[in-house]
DNA sequence: TTCACTGCAAAACGTTTGCAAACAG
DNA sequence: CTGTTTGCAAACGTTTTGCAGTGAA
């Protein structure tokens, strides 16, 4: 446990978005000027392999890591890019049904129009 | 339509796999030894936008242009990378009804580890 | 003849690696 | 003291870009 890490952990924790490694790696300068990309990357995949946090791939957007690792699912608007935390309701049951086979996980991300820009489409 | 936009059309059309913009370049350059990555990606690119395919984003693998169009799920082994199409039942008026705003689409592919692999746990 | 598309090379992007020095336990 | 982790720089694989030349309509 190395002053690097817990500082990426407590980045992680205040945050309440999913951030991508580039912008823990910049909040990170703030705090600790020569942190290096690599440590952010180290100590991401660490806490990742050992489940601390969950790697996300979504879209042509940079991996997000997220402080959440209970089982749950993504809504990402489609005009802004935002990433939003959803919980339904686990399709574990009925896809190992339909598949007939034991499943590890799944990902499940969601598209739409978020509220906001539902409301003010602007952008893009 | 060019005659490279052709041969890619056509290298999609006679696979039965989701191919890599590397594996249709490397296919492509079989039969048309002086074609360019930069038009396999132009032609994969304008028929994403277009709708003709559909761009995967699938973990740490490269992206992957499939064929099929008509919204579908994916099957993805954890050991051996295979992935194959699944036609689920659509989730789309459950999962309006869980989020409470219309969606667009949404992605889901599940993880498993294949009949071969599972019989055979060689690799990785 | 015109304009979109090609091929090429170089750059961009996100991520990983190798290594010597620094540090935690 | 020992092994792990850091910071740096360079490499990596994938994708995109700029641009002059080519080819389709």
């Amino acid at each position: 446990m190395t002053k690097q890490r817990e500082l990426i952990i407590s980045i992680l924790k205040q945050s309440d978005r999913h951030l991508t490694a580039d912008e823990i790696f910049f909040l990170a300068k703030l705090k600790m000027p020569s942190i290096a990309m690599a440590t952010i990357y180290n100590n991401l995949n660490a806490m990742n392999e050992a489940g601390l946090i969950k790697r996300l791939h979504i879209d042509g957007v940079a991996d997000c890591f997220d402080k959440i690792v209970e089982p749950h699912d993504h809504l990402l608007c489609d005009k802004c890019g935002k990433i939003s935390d959803i919980q339904l309701p686990s399709l574990s049951d009925t896809l190992e049904e339909h598949i007939g086979a034991e499943i590890e996980d799944y990902e499940l991300t969601v598209h739409y129009v978020c509220p906001e820009c539902r409301r003010a489409p602007r952008r893009r």
